[in-house]
DNA sequence: AACAAGGTGCAGTATAGACA
DNA sequence: TGTCTATACTGCACCTTGTT
C-alpha cells in the first residue's frame, strides 16, 4: 500500500510509515526550490518547513535527503546524456571508418594489379629493344591512384615528382573524408602509410623502369 | 597543534510501489 | 511477475567547531 507524507503520524516509529510518496504538489514545490538552489543548506530547510505549509509535513531530514537524492538524479541523467552523445560520435567515427578502409582496400588491390603490370613491361622492356610507340600506355582511369606511365627514358627526378604529384592528388581528395574531417589523434598514420605505398611504387618503377 | 564530536555530501545499496 | 523509479538508509570522507 502507497504511503503518502500527507501527516506527521504517518510517518511515525511504525514499519507501515517509513516508506513514503511525496504527493506532487510536494514534489513541485520542491522542485521549484531546487530549480532556485540545488544545494540548500540546513538553516535554508528549516525556513522552507515555516514558509512552505506543503513542505510543513515534511521532516528537514526528508527534505535533506530529497535534495541529496535529487542531485544524484540530476548527475545521473547528465552522465546518461553525456554517454548517449559519445556514443552516437563512435558509431558515425565507425561508419566513416569502415568507409575509409573499405576504399583503401580497393586501393590496395588495384596497386597490386599496377604493381604486376610494371613486372610486366619491365620484362618485356628486358627482352626486345626499346619501342617508343609505347610511350603513353594507359591505365584505368576511374581510380584515384593512377599516374600515368612515364616515358621509359624519363629521369628520376620526373619519376619523384610524378609520385609526388600522385601522392598530393590522393591527399587532396582524401580531405573531407575521414581521413581529414574526423581529426583524430594518429589519424595521420594513413598518410605515413600513403606515403610508404608512394615510395615504394616510385622504387618499383626506379628499379625496373629507368 | 592535536583530537573529538557533530554536520554534511556522496556513492552505493535496500526496498516499496507503480506499471506494462 | 519482472522491471523501473523513488525514497530511505549506511558507510565513508571531509569540514567546522570546541576543548585540552
Amino acid at each position: 500500500m502507497m504511503v503518502v507524507a500527507s501527516c506527521k503520524e504517518g510517518k511515525g516509529g511504525t514499519d507501515q510509515g517509513k516508506y513514503v510518496r511525496y504527493t506532487p504538489e510536494q514534489i513541485e514545490a520542491l522542485e521549484r526550490l531546487y530549480h532556485e538552489c540545488p544545494k540548500q543548506s540546513s538553516l535554508r530547510r528549516q525556513q522552507l518547513v515555516r514558509e512552505c505549509p506543503i513542505l510543513s509535513y515534511i521532516e528537514p531530514k526528508q527534505i535533506k535527503v530529497w535534495f541529496q537524492n535529487r542531485r544524484c538524479r540530476e548527475k545521473q541523467r547528465k552522465e546518461a546524456s553525456r554517454l548517449q552523445a559519445v556514443n552516437r560520435k563512435l558509431t558515425a567515427m565507425n561508419k566513416l571508418l569502415m568507409e575509409e578502409n573499405d576504399r583503401l582496400q580497393k586501393q590496395v588491390s588495384h596497386l597490386v594489379h599496377e604493381n604486376g603490370y610494371f613486372h610486366q613491361q619491365a620484362r618485356n622492356a628486358s627482352l626486345t629493344t626499346p619501342d617508343t610507340s609505347c610511350d603513353s600506355v594507359v591505365t584505368s582511369g576511374q581510380h584515384l591512384l593512377t599516374p600515368q606511365l612515364p616515358p621509359r627514358d624519363a629521369s628520376p627526378a620526373g619519376l619523384v615528382s610524378i609520385a609526388e604529384e600522385t601522392l598530393a592528388e590522393f591527399l587532396s581528395k582524401a580531405t573531407g573524408t575521414a581521413v581529414e574531417w574526423v581529426q583524430m589523434p594518429g589519424m595521420k598514420v594513413w598518410k605515413h602509410l600513403l606515403l610508404w605505398i608512394s615510395l615504394k611504387i616510385y622504387g618499383i618503377v626506379y628499379k625496373y623502369y629507368v
